[in-house]
Order: structure tokens, then sequence, then C-alpha cells
DNA sequence: CGTGCCTTTGAAAGAGCTCAATCCTGGTGG
DNA sequence: CCACCAGGATTGAGCTCTTTCAAAGGCACG
């Protein structure tokens, strides 16, 4: 049997009880190791339509995020992971939902100070949350364009990089992937099979070798960068 | 001939010289008409790698902001019309193109005050800030939901929808369309010609009319809504 | 050691893309 | 005021990448 969580329990190098990601931030966040909760891998943090509770940051573990359209048609907005922080919402509900990919530590912050007083806001966490949210929403333009005008293996690509960017768990070009095939493609704009038979393919042209259905290694990464970056000169010719 | 650009002229109703979009605000902003800066049709403002000039308001007219891959795949971030504000860079340089596709008239609030010194950012301001930027990020995940899973009528509902809201600038349904066809197609994930044989298509079911290349009418606003919803209901058997 | 869910594979169909030609329209110059 | 031009818009035909539908395979978990 595989651990999956297992790998995630390495020793923090980060603040892990704070947005910040840094070490030794206690004094900005106050946050300790009793502020912390848990859940059960495929137990929901909360709903469309739910309040919102606080920002939260994920400790352990990781989660995702959907929208979904009536017909059930679903997008994963994103996959947030150990250091992650959850700030998804303009008028005080979620408009998704939030799924423990895996079993799951997360802290939550209550935002009295973030309410409609705008002078409670402390300037030094304004302008934390104004970089992260720079960030973020650079992060949705490059996905995006990924979105609109990438095709499957440039998608696959870009999100095996980025992610094992994130997720720097495993050694030797290895990447755990938490999340099922489908998740993949809802998050890629795809269908489960395409997913399969992309990744097939990758194995095929010895890009990445599928160790595993959730570890895949990197076989050969400027190939990746070229295919996620656009440029498809290694492909085979029709 | 048309005039596209001078049912931007009416009387504004926000506070014209900055980025809270409220009506006199002058105490916050302190801009005035000598912080207006002009460019013509066609011209662009920063090009990707760009040194981040400040933050950008535009006052009158609409601009479009682009991103490229290598090979010369566009996609377009979005449209931005009187009163929005452009705000896309983390590392102080610009990753994305930004041409006026009307004449524009425009203000740049320069961002000393949001430098490295995190003391010097006014509470109020970064309050608004993140509210600013809450909203685009919000927006930015309904779009990717439309790029990763609407179909073209869908996305056209969505997006007349959409741009017809910020755009209210012509009467009984009329909505005006100052970007071209491929512009669109490139906010929207298609190719120019699909986008023709959607619109065709939406006018043929007797949604929306063509009145002029640059000017639709709704007529079936409910089943655009549906549609945009990924709703297809009314939509012929096949 | 069975069961159910996820993954993989196959075959057929389809939505949207590509390439190419033609049509408009607004702007230009006479 | 009119003819002409260039660039965008539209239309057509064929094609391709993904999707869809269906079935088989494999693995984790009880």
């Amino acid at each position: 049997m595989l651990n999956v969580t297992a790998s995630n329990d390495r020793p923090h190098t980060l603040c892990q009880y704070c947005f910040f990601r840094e070490p030794g931030c206690s004094k900005l966040c106050g946050k300790t190791s009793s502020d912390m909760h848990q859940l059960k891998k495929k137990e929901t943090l909360f709903y469309e339509g739910d309040r919102f509770k606080g920002l939260i940051q994920i400790l352990n573990g990781t989660i995702k995020v959907t929208k979904y359209l009536d017909d059930g048609r679903r997008f994963i907005v994103g996959f947030y992971h150990r250091g992650d922080v959850i700030w998804l919402t303009t008028d005080g509900r979620y408009s998704y939902t939030a799924e423990a990919i895996t079993d799951i530590k997360y802290t939550v912050f209550s935002l009295d100070w973030l309410s409609h007083d705008p002078h409670s806001l402390d300037a030094v966490v304004a302008s934390r949350f104004l970089s992260f949210m720079c960030g973020d929403l650079e992060v949705s333009h490059d996905h995006m364009m990924l979105l609109a005008r990438k095709s499957s293996i440039e998608r696959l690509s870009s999100f095996l990089l980025q992610h094992a960017e994130r997720m720097k768990t495993l050694d030797r070009g290895m990447v755990l992937l938490p999340m099922s095939r489908g998740d993949m493609a809802d998050h890629l704009g795809m269908t489960t099979e395409t997913v399969c038979r992309t990744l097939k393919k990758m194995k095929q042209l010895r890009v990445i070798n599928i160790d595993h259905v959730k570890i895949i290694r990197f076989l050969n990464i400027d190939a990746l960068q070229s295919f996620a970056e656009g440029r498809d000169e290694l492909l085979p010719a029709v």
C-alpha cells in the first residue's frame, strides 16, 4: 500500500501556523498548535453558499477547490497544499466547494480586522495580502492562457512542472500526484480519458515515467518545459 | 460613418480621475485633469517586459491586455473600459502588453507608497485595493470556468452579458463591441471564424441581433442568461 | 480475497480549427 | 462626391484533436 500523505510530514521550513509562509513569524500570526483543525480524505471544508469562515491555511495535506455549473460540469480552481492560503470570497459567502483530497490539517484566521472598518486593517498585513493576491492573479492569468490556447500535452506539461514546484516532497524528479485523473482533467479543462492518453503519450516520448498511478518521474525536464511554453518541436511529426 | 468612441463621452457618474470609482473622492486620489494622458487607437500603453509605471486607470475608451506564447498564440486577459484599473505585476515588470482599442485617456498613479516599505501603505487605500483584487480574482475564476468547460455559444453569451454590464453606454439592449472578432476570440479561447459563426447562430436563434458589426442588440436576455449559465435547453435539437 | 472505484484502452462522433476565398466597410485620395 | 484600397468579417470545405460512450483492467480497502 502506498501512504500518500506520509511524505508531507517532513519537517516544516516555514512557520506552520500562519499565512506568511516565513520561518519564525509567530509575533505576526499569533498562532499555536491549538488552533489546528483536521479533516479526513474526501470530507468537505466548505460548500458553495457557506458563510465565509475566515482565511484558511492548509498545514498538511491537499485540498481541491471546485466550481460547478448547473448541469454538473466542474472546474477545479486549484489545489492547495501545505502553506497555501484560501481566500476566495468577496461577499461573505463561498462560491466554491472545498474538499480534502488527502487527510488534512488546517488553521482558520477569523477576519474581524478586515471587516467593514478599513481602519482596523493593519498596513503590514494588508501589504502581505496584496502581494499574495497579486501572485494569485498572475497564476490565474497563466492558467487562463493554458485553458484558452494550449494543447493537451502542453497543459499537462505545465501542470506537472508547476505542481512539482509547489509540492517538493519527493526526490530525484519524482512527483506525487495526490489528486485523481478526473481532478486533473477538471483543473485543466480536459476529460479523464484525455489526461490518461496524454500521460501515456508523454511516457512513450520518454519525457516522464509513471512509476505509480500517483507518482510520476521527470525524465526530460527540458522537453517538459518546452511543451509547457508552447514549443512542441520535440513532438514526433504527424 | 459610425463614431464608436462618441458614446463613451457621456457625463461621468464616477470620480473620473481615480481608481475608487466613486463620486467626489478627490480627497483620496488627489487627481485633477492635468494628470490625464492620451493615446490613439492601436497605440500601445506598455509592452511585456516594460517596467511597471504605476497603477493605470482608464478614463475614456477601451484597451486590451494581452499575453503571448512564443509561437504567437494569444490570450487577452481582459478589456478595460472607463473607470477600470490595471494592476498587473508582481515583480516590477509587466508580463502583458496593453494596447488601445479606441482612442483613450488615462491616468497613472505612481506607487511610491506601495514600494518595499509596507508601513507607507495607508490602510484605507490598502483595503480598497484588496477588495478590487478580490473581485478581479473572482472574475478570473469565472473566466477559467468559461474557458475550461463552456461551449462556444455559452462563452459568447457570457461574454456579451458581462460586457454589456460593464459598458452601459447604449440604450434599449444595444451593446457596443469596440473590439474585433479576433480580439473576442483571443479572450474567449476561440478562433475568429468560430466567433463569427456562433454570433450568426445566435442571430438565427433570435437571441441577439447584429445591428452593425460593432453593435449587437439583445432580443432575448433570458435565453442569453440560460446559455451563459450552461443551460442550453433552447438550443435546437441536433 | 472480493468489491467498488479509479484508470486505462478502444472505437466512433463531433465541435471547433485550419486553410482559402470572398465580402464588407470605413477610410483615403482625387 | 465618388472610386479605390486595406483590413476585418464572413462563409465554405475538410480535417483533427478531444470528447463521448463503452468495456476491460488494476488497485486499495474492508
